[in-house]
DNA sequence: TGATTTTTCCACAACTTCTTCAAGAAGGCG
DNA sequence: CGCCTTCTTGAAGAAGTTGTGGAAAAATCA
């Protein structure tokens, strides 16, 4: 298995070379080009999983391949140039790569900060622990709730709540270990205050026939089933 | 705030006091020591945050010494070495010295060799690639932001804050995370300051209409996502 | 050092959420 | 069916959280 394809973009053949040897040392495919002539073409037909793209090239200019690749594809662009300095008009410019790497640099960082855009741009995609149960979706990283896609605002009592009960569906939880699940601490107060957001739950959930999801069970406390 | 701290091990004492001196007015702490054994030791206790090594040694030798940090620890060793001939043998010992510097030198050189080590050990981990978020650009190597090209002036503080937003965005940050993230450290004091921050980044970017992109969670703390 | 920037702290207002309570509805049981 | 217990619900005050301007303290810079 391959951690993925590439594209290194570079004329001067010695260093592409090297940048080729090193980012294969570290499991990745890699493919070679000499010219900016092409790129963009190559791009879009290989599809690589990220560029290594020299500012300065014959045949088409770096900046001018980052806005046309911009156009059609979000592949990761790691843009190198020969200065520090140039950095900043480089963002100026608002390119869109995604990072920018002064020459000299030593191979070993060029493969770091490959491996680090390639991490960010796929860490959205595997996606944190959600909870669900239906329609409904509990993303407890960013303390989010959704039905069918519009979004359900929460008291923090409610998605704690809400969070319990999808952690374990089915399952009957006493006022007890409801108020502590919520609170995170024994709750000395009045024993039915967990009721009363049961209901407040239940009244938001109702406009998508959710509300009868939770049951009470007489005598013991609440339980959350789907129908 | 100190640059970092730099263990000295060479036995002419002299020369010891003169690097001291000039290492600490670039702002370094230093440690010295004068024979080679209660080195390795040392390195394992006090942890330095590099090591300029002499060769000629008594006690114990420095190649030897080298091979033994080497065996648990990655701090960046110089190796100072009485003729230039010398480095040659050296690199084909594969000490994993990190520079070699030969006599005589000027205490001014070292200091930049030093500096230059450590930028190069920590580079990989200070920065990463550019951080975006729509029309916002963070890049952490040169602490700058950029919105729509136009550079954004930020606090430290304030830069630390969005990097971490950025860093995960729709995620949601306790005021205490923040504070770490920002910080470095565990903070003990007033535990709003975050609060008047978050003022001061919002208010930075009003202009760009991105002050609504920090939502506060009632409860839970401050996320960031994109309209 | 003095000037400037940055950070921290505070207090008040505005706002959101939680708790309490009481009355009525519903469930369990002989 | 009666009686008792448990649940639901609305309303209102209590409690907690956040926004904000501004001042004090600390750090940084020249």
């Amino acid at each position: 298995m391959t951690n993925g394809t590439i594209l290194i973009v570079e004329d001067e053949v010695k260093l592409a070379e090297l940048l080729r040897d090193y980012l294969q040392a570290s499991g990745f495919d890699t493919e070679l080009l000499h010219r900016g002539d092409g790129v963009v073409e190559h791009i879009r037909s290989r599809e690589p999983d990220a560029m290594l793209l020299d500012l300065m090239l014959p045949g088409m200019d770096g900046t001018e391949i980052c806005r046309e690749v911009r156009k059609f594809s979000q592949v990761p662009i790691l843009m190198v140039t020969a200065k520090t300095e140039e950095i900043d008009r480089l963002l100026g410019l608002e390119l869109g790569a995604d990072d920018y790497i002064s020459k000299p640099f030593s191979p070993r960082e060029v493969v770091a900060r490959v491996k680090a855009v390639l991490r960010r741009v796929r860490l959205p995609q595997n996606e944190g622990p959600l909870l669900k149960a239906g329609p409904l979706v509990l993303n407890p990283e960013t303390h989010l709730a959704h039905i069918e896609g519009t979004a359900l605002e929460l008291t923090p009592t409610e998605f704690g709540l809400l969070k319990a009960f999808l952690h374990r569906p089915e399952r009957v939880f006493s006022r007890d270990e409801l108020l502590n699940q919520v609170q995170g601490y024994d709750f000395a107060g009045y024993d039915r205050t967990i009721d009363t957001h049961i209901k407040n739950l239940r009244k938001k959930l109702a406009p998508y026939d959710l509300d009868r999801c939770i049951a009470s069970v007489y005598g013991v406390g609440y339980r959350f089933s789907l129908p």
